[in-house]
DNA sequence: AATTTGATTAAGTATACACTTAATCAAATT
DNA sequence: AATTTGATTAAGTGTATACTTAATCAAATT
């Protein structure tokens, strides 16, 4: 399970009133279009992919559409953005080796690498990653990262 | 003060896992196009597009840039989207005249509208929403929203 | 001062995306 | 059964986006 198509489903603008408007109120995909000033296709073109995102549900009575937003999936979102803020900065293994002068900016200390003198000089080639092949370790809260790409 | 270029920021694999790796250590650029496999310039780019979401600061050092992360962006955002999820439903004003069949998927009540009979049926020809003008003034939590367009 | 080097910007490209109008679908009405 | 109608899908368009390589920038080294 990925929220990845959730980041996606919010990142526009309409998509995000679309999902405000529903949970205040029920609307048909013909109202809303009139509220959003845009086209009814398109709304059901976003709507469409709200549900891809598993935010919406949809059915069908009488004469329309009524449409649920799921906000449990609001709140995990909410969480693992959350969950990403307080993701702890990890120390350097050792694994490093020598080269790594990884230092935070805030803390101004080293993380029990070697550094020479000041912050990243001209001895410290490279800096803050581990060795080649585990550095791409870190974890993600909830969803891993994928293969590559969008 | 808006979050929408935080949203489009956090759309993107590539740039959730530079948020990601970030958190973890310091990368300079090289590092991070290295781990992520993509061009020095591509990441670039992607941080540039986190600066302007205000999620990355980044100062020179030496040789390399440090970047930094706004852990507190990250769960004003997080707060956003939960009081998205708590937005309440909201009860028809009476503004919205006899047309409103109001009643949402699960309460199974109307909301003090009329409606006739069933849920949407044939007379109510229009359903859950606000007389035309006033229906867009709902409000969103933190963001308010934006003209049009993404 | 000239050079090196990590990072950014410029320019170009292929794909994704947010719309449009027109056509299609399906449930409800007549 | 034919029609109406709200919603979806098809097809097309212009813009945004995620990359590429090449050129430029600027700090650090020599």
């Amino acid at each position: 399970m990925s929220n990845a198509p959730m980041y996606r489903a919010l990142s526009d603008d309409t998509r995000r009133r679309i999902v405000t408007l529903l949970l205040g109120h029920n609307y048909c995909v013909s109202e809303l279009a009139r509220v959003l000033q845009v086209s009814e296709s398109a709304v059901s073109q976003h709507l469409k992919v709200l549900k891809e995102a598993n935010l919406l549900t949809g059915e069908k009575r009488g004469y329309y559409m009524h449409y649920d937003i799921d906000r449990e999936k609001l709140r995990a979102l909410a969480r693992e953005i959350g969950g990403m803020a307080d993701l702890e900065r990890q120390a350097c293994t050792g694994s490093e080796g020598a080269n790594c002068g990884c230092h935070t900016s805030t803390e101004g200390t080293d993380c029990g690498c070697r550094k020479s003198g000041d912050y990243c000089s001209g001895e410290v080639k490279f800096f803050c990653h581990g060795t080649p092949g585990t550095e791409d370790k870190v974890q993600l809260p909830m969803s891993p990262v994928p293969s590559r790409k969008e």
